[in-house]
RNA sequence: GCCCUGGUAGUAUAGCCCGGUCUAAUAUGCUCGGCUGUCACCCGAGUGAGCGCGGGUUCAAAUCCCGCCCAGGGCGCCA
Protein backbone atom coordinates (compact mmCIF):
# COMPACT_ATOMS: atom_id res chain seq x y z
CA UNK A 1 0.00 0.00 0.00
CA UNK A 2 1.47 3.50 -1.01
CA UNK A 3 0.25 5.03 2.16
CA UNK A 4 2.17 8.42 3.82
CA UNK A 5 1.48 8.62 7.82
CA UNK A 6 -1.22 11.51 8.67
CA UNK A 7 1.98 13.18 10.09
CA UNK A 8 3.60 13.67 7.01
CA UNK A 9 0.56 14.34 4.93
CA UNK A 10 0.01 17.39 7.06
CA UNK A 11 3.54 18.37 5.91
CA UNK A 12 2.96 17.66 2.21
CA UNK A 13 0.07 20.31 1.43
CA UNK A 14 -1.51 19.67 -1.92
CA UNK A 15 -0.44 16.53 -2.74
CA UNK A 16 -2.65 13.44 -3.81
CA UNK A 17 -1.85 10.96 -0.90
CA UNK A 18 -2.91 7.96 0.34
CA UNK A 19 -3.69 7.92 4.25
CA UNK A 20 -4.99 5.41 6.46
CA UNK A 21 -6.16 4.57 10.12
CA UNK A 22 -8.46 4.21 12.62
CA UNK A 23 -11.60 5.95 12.94
CA UNK A 24 -11.86 7.93 16.13
CA UNK A 25 -15.27 9.52 15.41
CA UNK A 26 -17.16 10.69 12.61
CA UNK A 27 -19.27 14.00 13.43
CA UNK A 28 -22.48 13.50 10.82
CA UNK A 29 -24.09 16.58 9.91
CA UNK A 30 -26.35 15.25 7.40
CA UNK A 31 -24.85 16.19 4.04
CA UNK A 32 -21.58 17.31 5.24
CA UNK A 33 -19.58 14.82 6.84
CA UNK A 34 -16.53 14.65 8.88
CA UNK A 35 -14.24 11.83 10.08
CA UNK A 36 -11.55 12.07 12.70
CA UNK A 37 -8.91 9.48 11.06
CA UNK A 38 -5.76 8.26 13.50
CA UNK A 39 -2.75 6.30 12.96
CA UNK A 40 0.33 6.18 14.85
CA UNK A 41 1.65 9.40 14.25
CA UNK A 42 -1.49 11.51 14.40
CA UNK A 43 -4.92 12.89 13.87
CA UNK A 44 -6.84 14.51 10.90
CA UNK A 45 -10.09 15.73 10.36
CA UNK A 46 -11.57 14.29 6.85
CA UNK A 47 -13.75 16.29 5.38
CA UNK A 48 -16.66 15.29 2.95
CA UNK A 49 -19.01 18.02 1.54
CA UNK A 50 -22.14 16.74 -0.76
CA UNK A 51 -20.46 17.26 -3.83
CA UNK A 52 -17.52 14.94 -2.77
CA UNK A 53 -17.26 11.63 -5.15
CA UNK A 54 -16.97 9.98 -2.22
CA UNK A 55 -20.33 11.48 -0.43
CA UNK A 56 -22.63 8.39 -1.33
CA UNK A 57 -20.10 5.62 -0.58
CA UNK A 58 -19.78 7.04 2.59
CA UNK A 59 -23.52 7.45 3.47
CA UNK A 60 -23.71 3.77 2.53
CA UNK A 61 -20.29 2.64 4.66
CA UNK A 62 -21.93 4.43 7.43
CA UNK A 63 -18.15 4.68 9.45
CA UNK A 64 -18.01 3.08 12.95
CA UNK A 65 -15.50 3.66 15.75
CA UNK A 66 -12.04 2.38 14.83
CA UNK A 67 -13.13 1.00 11.35
CA UNK A 68 -10.13 1.00 9.85
CA UNK A 69 -9.94 2.82 6.53
CA UNK A 70 -7.91 4.73 3.83
CA UNK A 71 -8.70 7.93 2.20
CA UNK A 72 -6.88 9.17 -1.31
CA UNK A 73 -7.25 12.90 -1.52
CA UNK A 74 -4.72 15.72 0.05
CA UNK A 75 -4.58 17.95 2.73
CA UNK A 76 -5.38 21.63 2.72
CA UNK A 77 -5.42 24.50 4.68
CA UNK A 78 -8.57 25.13 6.25
CA UNK A 79 -9.38 28.37 8.46
CA UNK A 80 -12.92 26.58 9.73
CA UNK A 81 -11.31 23.58 11.18
CA UNK A 82 -9.77 23.94 14.92
CA UNK A 83 -5.95 22.29 13.64
CA UNK A 84 -5.93 24.71 10.78
CA UNK A 85 -5.74 21.77 8.38
CA UNK A 86 -8.15 18.98 6.80
CA UNK A 87 -8.20 16.03 4.01
CA UNK A 88 -10.29 16.12 1.49
CA UNK A 89 -10.44 12.50 -0.02
CA UNK A 90 -11.17 11.30 -3.44
CA UNK A 91 -11.49 8.00 -2.93
CA UNK A 92 -12.29 5.98 0.09
CA UNK A 93 -11.56 2.15 0.71
CA UNK A 94 -12.79 0.23 3.85
CA UNK A 95 -9.75 -1.81 5.21
CA UNK A 96 -11.56 -3.32 7.98
CA UNK A 97 -14.67 -3.24 10.12
CA UNK A 98 -14.52 -2.87 13.83
CA UNK A 99 -17.01 -4.71 15.91
CA UNK A 100 -19.43 -2.56 17.97
CA UNK A 101 -19.69 -1.14 20.36
CA UNK A 102 -16.18 -1.57 21.86
CA UNK A 103 -15.08 -2.72 25.10
CA UNK A 104 -13.27 0.45 25.83
CA UNK A 105 -13.47 4.28 24.58
CA UNK A 106 -10.59 4.47 23.08
CA UNK A 107 -10.62 8.26 23.17
CA UNK A 108 -10.02 7.94 27.19
CA UNK A 109 -13.06 10.06 27.72
CA UNK A 110 -15.21 7.22 29.48
CA UNK A 111 -12.55 5.81 32.43
CA UNK A 112 -12.29 2.68 32.50
CA UNK A 113 -10.83 0.20 35.20
CA UNK A 114 -7.20 -0.91 34.38
CA UNK A 115 -8.00 -4.28 35.05
CA UNK A 116 -10.48 -4.09 32.05
CA UNK A 117 -7.96 -2.01 29.99
CA UNK A 118 -5.51 -5.29 30.53
CA UNK A 119 -8.27 -7.36 29.17
CA UNK A 120 -8.03 -5.33 26.33
CA UNK A 121 -4.60 -3.78 26.47
CA UNK A 122 -4.25 -3.75 22.21
CA UNK A 123 -7.52 -1.20 22.24
CA UNK A 124 -5.84 0.07 25.32
CA UNK A 125 -2.74 0.65 23.41
CA UNK A 126 -4.83 2.92 21.36
CA UNK A 127 -5.38 5.93 23.98
CA UNK A 128 -3.53 8.99 24.58
CA UNK A 129 -2.61 7.41 28.21
CA UNK A 130 -1.23 4.39 27.42
CA UNK A 131 0.68 5.66 24.02
CA UNK A 132 2.07 8.59 25.86
CA UNK A 133 3.41 5.45 28.48
CA UNK A 134 5.38 3.36 26.05
CA UNK A 135 6.71 6.13 23.74
CA UNK A 136 7.75 7.44 26.89
CA UNK A 137 9.44 4.12 27.80
CA UNK A 138 10.94 3.60 24.54
CA UNK A 139 12.26 6.76 24.85
CA UNK A 140 13.93 5.82 28.28
CA UNK A 141 15.25 2.57 26.47
CA UNK A 142 17.11 4.11 23.75
CA UNK A 143 18.54 6.87 26.32
CA UNK A 144 20.17 4.16 28.09
CA UNK A 145 21.20 2.30 25.82
CA UNK A 146 22.73 5.36 23.36
CA UNK A 147 24.35 6.60 27.20
CA UNK A 148 26.03 3.11 27.90
CA UNK A 149 27.13 2.30 23.86
CA UNK A 150 28.65 6.18 23.67
CA UNK A 151 30.91 5.48 26.76
CA UNK A 152 31.70 1.73 25.52
CA UNK A 153 29.82 -0.99 27.30
CA UNK A 154 29.18 -3.33 25.18
CA UNK A 155 25.10 -5.02 25.14
CA UNK A 156 25.33 -8.60 26.32
CA UNK A 157 22.74 -11.44 26.15
CA UNK A 158 22.96 -13.64 29.20
CA UNK A 159 20.62 -16.52 29.14
CA UNK A 160 16.77 -16.81 30.49
CA UNK A 161 17.22 -20.30 31.59
CA UNK A 162 19.05 -21.26 34.18
CA UNK A 163 20.50 -24.64 35.79
CA UNK A 164 20.58 -23.54 39.15
CA UNK A 165 18.11 -21.81 42.32
CA UNK A 166 20.70 -22.23 44.72
CA UNK A 167 21.19 -18.85 44.91
CA UNK A 168 18.76 -18.16 47.70
CA UNK A 169 16.31 -15.53 47.99
CA UNK A 170 13.14 -14.93 45.97
CA UNK A 171 11.33 -18.22 44.53
CA UNK A 172 11.93 -18.91 41.33
CA UNK A 173 9.74 -20.99 38.15
CA UNK A 174 10.97 -24.36 37.33
CA UNK A 175 10.43 -25.36 34.16
CA UNK A 176 10.76 -29.05 32.66
CA UNK A 177 13.96 -28.87 30.33
CA UNK A 178 14.22 -32.30 28.96
CA UNK A 179 14.87 -34.73 31.69
CA UNK A 180 16.51 -32.39 34.00
CA UNK A 181 14.47 -28.97 35.53
CA UNK A 182 15.52 -25.69 34.80
CA UNK A 183 14.28 -22.25 35.99
CA UNK A 184 13.61 -18.57 34.49
CA UNK A 185 16.46 -16.69 35.76
CA UNK A 186 15.42 -13.61 38.41
CA UNK A 187 18.36 -12.04 37.44
CA UNK A 188 21.36 -12.40 35.49
CA UNK A 189 23.89 -11.15 37.91
CA UNK A 190 26.31 -14.36 37.74
CA UNK A 191 26.77 -13.84 33.56
CA UNK A 192 26.71 -10.13 33.99
CA UNK A 193 30.20 -10.53 36.11
CA UNK A 194 30.92 -13.37 34.20
CA UNK A 195 31.05 -11.08 31.58
CA UNK A 196 32.39 -7.77 33.32
CA UNK A 197 35.64 -9.87 34.43
CA UNK A 198 36.56 -9.98 30.60
CA UNK A 199 35.00 -7.58 28.49
CA UNK A 200 35.12 -4.90 31.52
CA UNK A 201 32.24 -2.66 30.66
CA UNK A 202 29.07 -4.56 30.04
CA UNK A 203 24.88 -3.54 29.77
CA UNK A 204 21.64 -5.55 29.04
CA UNK A 205 17.99 -5.34 29.22
CA UNK A 206 16.36 -8.25 30.37
CA UNK A 207 13.41 -9.83 31.02
CA UNK A 208 14.01 -11.61 34.63
CA UNK A 209 11.09 -13.44 36.49
CA UNK A 210 10.54 -14.37 40.58
CA UNK A 211 7.95 -16.69 41.81
CA UNK A 212 6.78 -15.06 44.62
CA UNK A 213 3.25 -14.13 45.60
CA UNK A 214 3.50 -10.51 45.88
CA UNK A 215 0.25 -8.59 45.15
CA UNK A 216 1.02 -4.98 45.61
CA UNK A 217 0.98 -1.74 42.87
CA UNK A 218 4.42 -1.59 42.61
CA UNK A 219 5.43 -5.58 41.84
CA UNK A 220 5.55 -8.06 38.93
CA UNK A 221 6.48 -11.94 38.50
CA UNK A 222 8.30 -10.99 35.16
CA UNK A 223 9.63 -7.65 34.68
CA UNK A 224 12.35 -5.64 32.62
CA UNK A 225 15.55 -4.67 33.90
CA UNK A 226 18.86 -3.00 32.57
CA UNK A 227 22.13 -3.88 34.42
CA UNK A 228 25.66 -2.95 34.38
CA UNK A 229 28.63 -4.53 35.35
CA UNK A 230 31.73 -2.39 35.58
CA UNK A 231 35.27 -4.28 36.19
CA UNK A 232 38.12 -1.57 37.80
CA UNK A 233 35.22 -0.10 39.52
CA UNK A 234 33.97 0.25 43.03
CA UNK A 235 30.40 1.29 44.35
CA UNK A 236 30.94 4.81 44.37
CA UNK A 237 32.22 4.78 40.54
CA UNK A 238 28.90 3.22 39.44
CA UNK A 239 26.58 5.35 41.68
CA UNK A 240 28.30 8.25 39.42
CA UNK A 241 27.38 6.40 36.17
CA UNK A 242 24.02 5.97 37.50
CA UNK A 243 22.91 9.04 38.66
CA UNK A 244 24.32 10.34 35.09
CA UNK A 245 22.34 7.73 33.47
CA UNK A 246 19.40 8.68 35.12
CA UNK A 247 19.96 12.69 34.25
CA UNK A 248 20.82 11.53 30.83
CA UNK A 249 17.42 9.47 30.41
CA UNK A 250 15.43 12.04 31.95
CA UNK A 251 16.62 14.92 30.14
CA UNK A 252 15.88 12.59 26.76
CA UNK A 253 12.22 12.08 28.01
CA UNK A 254 11.92 16.00 28.68
CA UNK A 255 13.21 16.51 25.01
CA UNK A 256 11.33 14.12 23.41
CA UNK A 257 8.73 13.08 24.92
CA UNK A 258 6.99 16.92 25.82
CA UNK A 259 3.14 16.00 24.54
CA UNK A 260 3.44 12.79 26.18
CA UNK A 261 4.22 14.58 29.22
CA UNK A 262 1.46 17.06 28.87
CA UNK A 263 -0.61 13.96 27.93
CA UNK A 264 -0.12 12.91 31.20
CA UNK A 265 -0.14 16.20 33.09
CA UNK A 266 3.47 15.63 33.82
CA UNK A 267 6.13 18.32 34.81
CA UNK A 268 9.52 16.08 34.48
CA UNK A 269 12.04 17.61 36.86
CA UNK A 270 15.84 16.62 36.45
CA UNK A 271 17.44 16.32 38.82
CA UNK A 272 20.83 18.18 39.63
CA UNK A 273 24.20 16.45 40.42
CA UNK A 274 25.77 14.96 42.33
CA UNK A 275 22.43 13.32 43.99
CA UNK A 276 22.43 13.32 47.70
CA UNK A 277 24.31 10.22 49.27
CA UNK A 278 22.19 9.04 52.44
CA UNK A 279 23.70 6.80 54.16
CA UNK A 280 21.70 3.74 55.43
CA UNK A 281 22.16 5.03 59.10
CA UNK A 282 21.17 8.55 58.43
CA UNK A 283 17.98 7.07 56.65
CA UNK A 284 16.84 5.47 59.77
CA UNK A 285 17.44 8.32 62.10
CA UNK A 286 15.51 10.56 59.68
CA UNK A 287 12.62 8.33 59.66
CA UNK A 288 13.27 7.47 63.77
CA UNK A 289 13.13 11.31 64.18
CA UNK A 290 9.20 11.38 62.57
CA UNK A 291 8.26 9.03 64.93
CA UNK A 292 8.75 5.93 62.50
CA UNK A 293 9.57 2.67 64.79
CA UNK A 294 12.03 1.30 62.32
CA UNK A 295 14.44 -1.34 63.54
CA UNK A 296 18.33 -1.06 62.46
CA UNK A 297 18.69 -4.15 60.18
CA UNK A 298 15.05 -3.67 58.95
CA UNK A 299 14.32 -2.75 54.90
CA UNK A 300 12.54 0.19 54.33
CA UNK A 301 8.90 -0.20 53.17
CA UNK A 302 7.33 1.14 50.20
CA UNK A 303 5.58 3.98 52.30
CA UNK A 304 9.01 4.68 54.18
CA UNK A 305 10.66 5.08 50.85
CA UNK A 306 7.76 7.84 50.58
CA UNK A 307 8.43 9.17 53.77
CA UNK A 308 12.29 9.40 53.00
CA UNK A 309 11.47 11.29 49.59
CA UNK A 310 9.18 14.03 51.30
CA UNK A 311 11.62 15.16 54.22
CA UNK A 312 14.64 15.36 52.15
CA UNK A 313 12.59 17.01 49.65
CA UNK A 314 14.50 15.57 46.73
CA UNK A 315 13.42 14.03 43.28
CA UNK A 316 16.39 11.29 43.73
CA UNK A 317 18.44 10.13 46.36
CA UNK A 318 20.83 7.40 47.19
CA UNK A 319 20.79 5.11 50.17
CA UNK A 320 24.06 3.20 50.76
CA UNK A 321 26.36 1.41 53.33
CA UNK A 322 23.56 -1.11 53.94
CA UNK A 323 23.33 -3.79 56.80
CA UNK A 324 25.18 -7.21 55.35
CA UNK A 325 22.13 -8.35 56.11
CA UNK A 326 20.09 -6.68 53.90
CA UNK A 327 21.72 -7.46 50.68
CA UNK A 328 23.20 -10.57 48.87
CA UNK A 329 26.05 -12.79 49.72
CA UNK A 330 28.67 -10.92 46.86
CA UNK A 331 27.75 -7.34 48.12
CA UNK A 332 31.28 -6.28 49.39
CA UNK A 333 31.76 -5.93 53.31
CA UNK A 334 33.40 -2.18 54.16
CA UNK A 335 36.69 -2.34 55.59
CA UNK A 336 35.73 -0.06 58.17
CA UNK A 337 32.92 -1.69 59.47
CA UNK A 338 31.98 -5.23 58.08
CA UNK A 339 28.56 -5.05 59.27
CA UNK A 340 28.38 -3.11 56.44
CA UNK A 341 28.39 -3.67 52.71
CA UNK A 342 29.35 -1.56 49.80
CA UNK A 343 25.80 -1.28 48.22
CA UNK A 344 22.80 0.81 47.69
CA UNK A 345 19.27 2.13 46.22
CA UNK A 346 18.38 4.88 43.70
CA UNK A 347 15.25 6.34 45.36
CA UNK A 348 13.30 8.45 42.68
CA UNK A 349 10.34 10.51 43.26
CA UNK A 350 10.01 7.76 46.30
CA UNK A 351 10.20 4.73 44.35
CA UNK A 352 13.19 2.26 44.50
CA UNK A 353 14.35 2.39 41.17
CA UNK A 354 17.54 0.57 41.21
CA UNK A 355 19.93 -0.79 43.41
CA UNK A 356 23.52 -1.99 43.02
CA UNK A 357 26.63 -3.24 44.56
CA UNK A 358 30.36 -3.35 44.36
CA UNK A 359 30.37 -6.83 44.06
CA UNK A 360 33.11 -9.51 45.71
CA UNK A 361 35.86 -10.48 43.27
CA UNK A 362 37.63 -12.67 46.07
CA UNK A 363 37.15 -16.18 46.00
CA UNK A 364 38.10 -16.86 49.50
CA UNK A 365 36.14 -13.64 50.78
CA UNK A 366 33.12 -14.97 48.46
CA UNK A 367 33.52 -18.60 50.17
CA UNK A 368 33.28 -17.24 53.72
CA UNK A 369 30.40 -14.64 53.28
CA UNK A 370 28.30 -17.78 51.65
CA UNK A 371 29.00 -20.26 54.60
CA UNK A 372 28.03 -16.63 56.49
CA UNK A 373 24.86 -16.48 55.16
CA UNK A 374 24.33 -20.30 55.61
CA UNK A 375 24.61 -21.30 51.98
CA UNK A 376 26.79 -24.16 50.38
CA UNK A 377 30.18 -22.78 48.44
CA UNK A 378 29.95 -26.19 46.67
CA UNK A 379 26.67 -25.18 44.86
CA UNK A 380 28.83 -22.06 43.70
CA UNK A 381 31.44 -23.38 42.07
CA UNK A 382 31.02 -22.55 38.58
CA UNK A 383 30.03 -18.80 40.27
CA UNK A 384 33.72 -18.73 42.47
CA UNK A 385 35.19 -20.16 39.36
CA UNK A 386 34.98 -17.27 37.48
CA UNK A 387 36.98 -14.99 40.17
CA UNK A 388 39.76 -17.98 40.07
CA UNK A 389 41.49 -17.06 36.89
CA UNK A 390 42.19 -12.93 37.51
CA UNK A 391 38.94 -10.89 37.97
CA UNK A 392 39.14 -7.25 38.96
CA UNK A 393 37.15 -5.40 41.18
CA UNK A 394 34.10 -4.56 39.81
CA UNK A 395 30.52 -2.96 40.16
CA UNK A 396 27.14 -3.10 39.00
CA UNK A 397 23.25 -2.02 39.28
CA UNK A 398 20.08 -2.79 38.20
CA UNK A 399 17.05 -0.40 36.94
CA UNK A 400 13.42 -1.48 37.15
CA UNK A 401 12.27 -0.19 33.60
CA UNK A 402 8.96 -0.33 34.26
CA UNK A 403 9.62 0.87 38.25
CA UNK A 404 11.21 3.62 36.29
CA UNK A 405 8.63 4.14 33.75
CA UNK A 406 6.31 4.57 36.72
CA UNK A 407 8.03 7.35 38.28
CA UNK A 408 8.93 8.95 34.92
CA UNK A 409 4.92 9.00 33.88
CA UNK A 410 3.51 9.55 37.47
CA UNK A 411 1.39 5.83 37.27
CA UNK A 412 0.51 4.81 40.39
CA UNK A 413 0.64 1.27 39.18
CA UNK A 414 2.91 -0.52 37.51
CA UNK A 415 0.74 -2.86 35.22
CA UNK A 416 0.02 0.12 33.56
CA UNK A 417 3.55 0.51 33.11
CA UNK A 418 4.24 -3.01 31.55
CA UNK A 419 2.71 -3.81 28.20
CA UNK A 420 1.33 -7.14 28.84
CA UNK A 421 2.00 -7.91 32.79
CA UNK A 422 2.13 -11.17 34.46
CA UNK A 423 1.40 -11.07 37.66
CA UNK A 424 -0.20 -14.01 40.45
CA UNK A 425 -3.60 -13.96 38.39
CA UNK A 426 -2.71 -12.50 35.32
CA UNK A 427 -1.32 -14.94 32.55
CA UNK A 428 -3.41 -13.51 29.73
CA UNK A 429 -3.34 -11.75 27.40
C1' G B 1 -1.26 -15.11 53.89
C1' C B 2 -3.54 -10.71 56.77
C1' C B 3 -6.35 -5.86 57.05
C1' C B 4 -9.46 -2.04 54.60
C1' U B 5 -12.59 -0.74 50.40
C1' G B 6 -15.25 -2.25 46.28
C1' G B 7 -17.83 -5.68 42.27
C1' U B 8 -24.79 -2.70 39.22
C1' A B 9 -25.97 -2.26 30.89
C1' G B 10 -20.09 -2.59 26.17
C1' U B 11 -17.49 1.16 29.48
C1' A B 12 -17.68 4.30 33.81
C1' U B 13 -20.70 5.89 37.83
C1' A B 14 -25.47 6.68 41.22
C1' G B 15 -28.69 3.66 44.21
C1' C B 16 -26.93 0.00 49.34
C1' C B 17 -25.98 3.06 55.43
C1' C B 18 -32.10 3.55 56.56
C1' G B 19 -35.20 -3.69 52.52
C1' G B 20 -40.94 -2.28 49.45
C1' U B 21 -41.66 3.88 45.69
C1' C B 22 -36.00 -0.35 41.23
C1' U B 23 -40.76 -2.64 35.92
C1' A B 24 -32.92 -0.31 38.50
C1' A B 25 -31.05 5.87 37.27
C1' U B 26 -27.07 9.03 34.78
C1' A B 27 -23.01 9.72 31.27
C1' U B 28 -20.82 7.60 27.22
C1' G B 29 -21.25 3.80 23.52
C1' C B 30 -24.56 1.30 20.12
C1' U B 31 -29.27 1.42 16.56
C1' C B 32 -32.79 4.49 13.89
C1' G B 33 -34.47 9.45 12.25
C1' G B 34 -33.23 14.80 11.39
C1' C B 35 -29.46 18.52 10.42
C1' U B 36 -24.18 22.00 4.77
C1' G B 37 -18.69 23.72 8.91
C1' U B 38 -18.74 20.26 12.99
C1' C B 39 -14.53 19.77 16.19
C1' A B 40 -16.39 15.70 23.29
C1' C B 41 -21.36 18.59 17.05
C1' C B 42 -26.41 19.08 18.20
C1' C B 43 -31.74 17.50 18.50
C1' G B 44 -35.43 13.41 18.87
C1' A B 45 -36.58 8.22 19.57
C1' G B 46 -34.83 3.48 20.83
C1' U B 47 -31.38 -0.46 22.67
C1' G B 48 -28.69 -2.47 26.52
C1' A B 49 -27.80 -4.79 33.32
C1' G B 50 -31.74 -7.76 37.11
C1' C B 51 -27.23 -5.87 40.37
C1' G B 52 -19.64 -10.95 40.83
C1' C B 53 -20.96 -16.38 42.12
C1' G B 54 -23.49 -19.57 45.68
C1' G B 55 -26.43 -19.92 49.95
C1' G B 56 -29.42 -17.68 53.97
C1' U B 57 -32.92 -14.14 56.58
C1' U B 58 -37.68 -11.86 55.22
C1' C B 59 -44.37 -11.34 53.13
C1' A B 60 -40.49 -8.66 50.25
C1' A B 61 -33.25 -8.26 48.91
C1' A B 62 -29.10 -4.49 44.24
C1' U B 63 -29.87 -3.08 49.50
C1' C B 64 -29.18 -7.21 55.57
C1' C B 65 -26.14 -11.98 56.94
C1' C B 66 -22.57 -16.15 55.62
C1' G B 67 -19.06 -18.53 52.22
C1' C B 68 -16.26 -18.20 47.80
C1' C B 69 -14.13 -15.64 43.55
C1' C B 70 -12.24 -11.16 41.49
C1' A B 71 -10.44 -5.95 41.67
C1' G B 72 -8.09 -1.45 44.08
C1' G B 73 -5.16 0.12 48.32
C1' G B 74 -2.16 -0.94 52.90
C1' C B 75 1.07 -4.78 54.93
C1' G B 76 3.71 -9.25 54.47
C1' C B 77 6.79 -11.58 51.06
C1' C B 78 10.65 -9.87 47.56
C1' A B 79 19.91 -11.10 46.69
Amino acid sequence: MERVSIEEAKRRLGETLTIAGWVSRTRDLGKLKFILLRDASGEIQVTVKPDNPIAETLEELHLGREDVVAFKGRVVESRIAHAGVEFIPESVELINRAKQPIPIDVSGRVKAELDTRLDYRFLDFRTPRSRAIFRIQHTLLQAFRRFLSDRGYLEIQPPCIIASASEGGAELFRLPYFDRTAYLAQSPQLYKQMCAVSFEKVFMVVPVWRAEKFDTPTHLNEVRQMDIEQAYADDEDVMRVLEECLVYMLEAVRRERREELEILGRELEVPRLPLRRLTYDEAIEMLRGVGDEIEWGEDFTRTQERKLWSLLGEEAFFIKDWPETLKPFYAMPREDDPRLVHAFDLIYRGLEISSGTQRIHLPDLLRRRLREKGLNPENFKHYIECFEYGAPPHAGWSIGLERLTMAVTGASNIRECCMFPRDRERLIP
